[in-house]
DNA sequence: TGATTGACGTTAT
DNA sequence: AATAACGCCAATC
C-alpha cells in the first residue's frame, strides 16, 4: 500500500497552525530527504475535502509554488492569512518568522 | 511499453 | 552574489 502519502500526511499534520514548513523539511521528517518533489506530488493529488493543512507547505523560498494555478494559490494564501500567517498577494511569506523548525513551539 | 514532466532542492559555474 | 544545470522518485502521457 502507499506509505509515502501517509508519511507525508502525518508530517504535514505535525505542522502547527500559524506556521509553515518547507518541502525539504517534510521530506526530511518522513525519512526521505531526497524526495521533496514527491512530497509536492502527493499534496497535488490530495482530495479537496482533506483535513491536511497542505496550504502550510511552501518551498525553501518561503513562497507558495502554485506553478500556474494562481487561483488555487490565492486560496492557499487566504487560508494562511486566516491562520495568522502574514502572506502577500505574491504568496511570499517570512520563513524566518513563520518557518517551523519542528523543535521550537 | 517507454519517455517526459513535476507544489523542489542542491551543487556547480 | 546570481544564474545554470543536474539529480531524485513517482505519476502521467
Amino acid at each position: 500500500m502507499n506509505g509515502f502519502r501517509e508519511a507525508v500526511c502525518a508530517a504535514v499534520a505535525t505542522v502547527p497552525r500559524g506556521r509553515v514548513a518547507t518541502y525539504r523539511q517534510i521530506a526530511w521528517m518522513v525519512g526521505f530527504p531526497r524526495r521533496p518533489r514527491q512530497v509536492g506530488m502527493v499534496l497535488k493529488g490530495l482530495p479537496e475535502g482533506t483535513d491536511l493543512p497542505w496550504h502550510r507547505i511552501v518551498n525553501s523560498k518561503g513562497y507558495v509554488p502554485s506553478r500556474g494555478r494562481w487561483w488555487g494559490a490565492m486560496l492557499q494564501i487566504e487560508r494562511l492569512r486566516a491562520e495568522g500567517v502574514e502572506v502577500d498577494d505574491l504568496g511570499n511569506l517570512d520563513l524566518k518568522v513563520f518557518g517551523w523548525d519542528g523543535t521550537a513551539s
